[in-house]
DNA sequence: CCTCCATCCTGTGGGC
DNA sequence: TGCCCACAGGATGGAG
């Protein structure tokens, strides 16, 4: 269920564990863990032995830089997530993939709806594999740019900005939380927004997303995200509008709404945003 | 190319 | 209290 806030949380405390250090064991346990590989065991062979020079994010993928131009792919999926254990620490359920470093740190993924993945790809593959438009973060287009992709499109505004090959990062929280920011309805016709209201939601992603990161993600209910310490992100607190139908609005007090947009939840404010 | 929809899974939270 | 099922933060591939 991560998003980039919750997958840069994640980043971020995997990478001190990681950077500069090698991998001398690698596993996967589910099959379906190793599947955006053309052979799952292709993961672990490319892995093992293998210097980790950086961890990177674009955005909801992690990408570890190793040696010989291949990049290890980790996805959380809708529930997947790391641990940062000593070997002998007792495993837990759902545990599809490990690693151990040459620090003798073992990496644990854990994914109960296996919808997340572990790959290692070539510098081909991984173009041919990863569709992204640019990061939400630390890479987000201007607006000019920004309005060039929703110019002529029909479909609503949230759902393009869940498409990751117009900006990578946004999920369904986030979106309609920069939809709020910016004034927009979530119905709203992408190609039909002034440029105003485009410069609006294009300058209210950094700021959700920076307090997203800040507080550590969002946590939804007890089975949502953990960062690999385990910590729970304290970013629900702080939403205006997601989850929130029939809540008053934050700003002015209006009933918070809920619809299905292209088959997921969608909140807003039916009084702040037009 | 664009839009819409089904699909892959397991856990759980809310309604009855 | 227990049971059941709608629903969940994502990505992709295919139909039209």
């Amino acid at each position: 269920m991560p998003e980039l806030p919750e997958v840069e949380t994640t980043r971020r405390l995997l990478a001190p564990y990681l950077e500069e250090r090698r991998i001398v064991e690698a596993e996967i346990r589910h099959p379906r863990t190793g599947r955006r590989n053309e052979n799952p065991q292709d993961v672990v062979d490319r892995l093992k032995g293998r210097l980790v020079h950086r961890l990177d994010r674009h955005g909801k993928f992690i990408l570890g830089r190793l040696e010989s131009e291949l990049t290890w792919v980790m996805h959380l999926g809708m529930s997947g997530r790391f641990l940062i254990v000593s070997p002998e620490a007792q495993e837990i359920a759902h545990t599809h993939f490990i690693a151990r470093t040459d620090r003798g740190d073992e990496i644990r993924f854990i994914d109960p709806r296996t919808f997340g993945f572990i790959a290692v790809f070539t510098q081909d593959e991984l173009e041919a594999e990863l569709r992204l438009g640019r990061d939400a973060f630390i890479d987000l287009p201007r607006t000019p740019q920004l309005a060039a992709r929703l110019n002529g499109r029909k479909a609503p505004i949230k759902s393009l900005l869940l498409d990751q090959r117009i900006v990578a990062g946004l999920g369904n929280i986030y979106a309609d939380e920069v939809l709020f920011r910016a004034g927009v309805r979530p119905t709203r016709r992408g190609g039909g927004l002034s440029g105003q209201e485009m410069t609006k939601v294009r300058k209210a992603i950094g700021p959700i997303l920076k307090a997203g990161i800040a507080a550590g993600g969002t946590s939804l209910s007890k089975s949502g995200y953990r960062s690999p310490e385990g910590r729970s992100g304290e970013y629900r607190r702080k939403l205006f509008v997601y989850g929130r139908e029939g809540d008053p609005c934050r700003r002015c007090g209006t009933p918070i709404e809920r619809l299905v947009i292209g088959g997921r939840s969608s909140f807003y404010c039916p009084d702040c945003q037009v």
